[in-house]
DNA sequence: GTGGTCTAGACCACT
DNA sequence: GTGGTCTAGACCACC
C-alpha cells in the first residue's frame, strides 16, 4: 500500500502523510472513505503507531482527512474545504520551483508538456 | 537582502540557503561575484557565522557557490554543473505538486499561465 | 576502536571518517550495522559529539553510513551506489602516487605484489 | 606550465606544489636545472610570491627541491635522496587507495592494467 | 581579513 | 535515547 524507507532520511511520519495524500489523489482513496486504524496500519507497516497518530493528526490538519470520534478516520471530500490558504502555498511552490529549473536552462516547452501528461492522465477510478 | 523568520520551525540555514538561491536565480547576484563573509552576514542577520558556514558549504555542495580560502565565498558559473541529477529531482517535485493541485481542482490553463508568466519576466539584468 | 592524534595537523573528522571507513572496508562494521550514537563515540573518544556528527554526515554523503532519525546511524549496503564518479577519482588519485613510486625507483613487480597481497587477504568474515 | 583552479578548494600552495612534482616526475625539469624565481613564477601565474615561497619550501622539505643561496632553487637528483621514510608513507598511501577501491568492487586485473600503462609509458625527455 | 575546525552547552524533533 | 540545529567563543590555515 504504502511504501516507507526509512534510510533516506525523511522522517517516516511524513513519508506517511505524503503516501496517503498520494493514495487519495490517485484516486484509490475516495471521499468518506475510512482509512485504517492507527494500529492496524502500525502492524502493517511494523511502525510505531504513535508515529501513525502523527501523520493522521497532520492529514486532518491539511484537510485530507476527518475523524469521526469512536468510530476511526475517513477521507474528505475536497468540494467544501476552505483550501484557499492551501492553494496559494502550493502555487507560490511551483512558481519557486519553476523559476529554479529555469535558472538551471530547463526550456518552458518541458514544463508545459509535464503538465499536459499530468492532466491527460486519468486517475485510476476517482 | 534576506529575511528569515526565527520561529516558523524552518532551519535557519536552509532559509539562508533557498535565500540566497533566489537572489542569484533572479539575477540580483551574478556568477563570480563575492557574496558577503561569514562574520559579516552574521552580524546583519544576527545570527551565529557557524549557521550562516553551514548555509553557505550547502550552496557550495548545490553548486551555486565556490569558496577560495581565505579570501572568500562567490557565485557559480551554472555552465557546466553536473546538474542531471538534480534536474530530475526538481523535475520530480513539480509533478508531485502539479497533482496535488490539479487534485484540489486547479485548471491547468492556470498552471500553463503560471510558466509564461515566469518564463516571460527578465531576470534583473543577467 | 579508533587511534586519534589531535596534534598532526589532520581534522579529528577526517581522523573519524577514515578510521570509521577502515573499519567498514575490513569488514568489522557491516552492512546494517548500528554504529555508535554521536554522544556515545564523543565520550568514549573524548571528542565533542558536534565533531563526530560531522564525521557521520559526511560519510553519509560518501554513500558509507545511513542514518535513521531518531534510531542511529547505520552501515550502508555497497550494492546500488552510483559510486562511478568516485571511483574515477579514487583511481586517479591510484595513478599519480604509481606515478610517483615509480619516479622514486620502486620496480613494477613491487606494486603488483602489493596488490596481490591486497586482493588475496580474506576481509575479516564479510 | 601548471593550471591553477582557485575555485576548487584546494590550497593555492599545495596546488604549484603537486603542480611542480609532476614536471619533476614527467620529466619536464630534469635534475638540478633552476627553476623560476619565486618572484618570476608569481608574476607568471599572477600569485603571490608568498603563496609561492610556501611551496617551495615545502618542495624542499620533500627533498625534490635544492636551495643554492644568492643564487636560486634547483630540482634535486633522487638518488643520494633519504626517501625510504617517504617511500613508505607513499606505499601505505597506495595501500589504503587499493583496499577501498577493492571494496568498492574493482577486480584486480583493472589495478594491474593501471600500473602497465604507467610503467610503459616513456616519461616524455627525461 | 577570509574560511575551516573544534568545544561546550542548550533545545528541539523523531521514534 | 537518537540525530539535527543553533549559539558563543576560540584557535588555526590561507592569502
Amino acid at each position: 500500500m504504502i511504501n516507507i524507507d526509512v534510510k533516506n532520511g525523511v522522517p517516516i511520519y511524513e513519508q506517511i502523510v505524503s503516501g496517503l495524500k498520494q493514495l487519495i489523489i490517485k484516486g484509490v482513496l475516495k471521499p468518506d472513505e475510512k482509512v485504517p486504524s492507527v494500529r492496524e496500519l502500525g502492524r502493517r507497516l511494523t511502525i510505531n503507531p504513535n508515529t501513525i497518530q502523527k501523520a493522521y493528526r497532520e492529514l486532518e490538519r491539511q484537510g485530507y482527512f476527518y475523524t469521526v470520534i469512536g468510530k476511526g478516520n475517513f477521507v474528505s471530500d475536497q468540494e467544501n474545504n476552505g483550501n484557499v490558504q492551501k492553494l496559494r502555498e502550493l502555487t507560490e511552490d511551483i512558481q519557486v520551483l519553476i523559476e529554479e529549473v529555469k535558472y538551471l536552462g530547463v526550456p518552458q516547452e518541458h514544463l508545459i508538456n509535464l503538465i499536459h501528461a499530468v492532466y491527460s492522465k486519468e486517475d485510476g477510478e476517482r
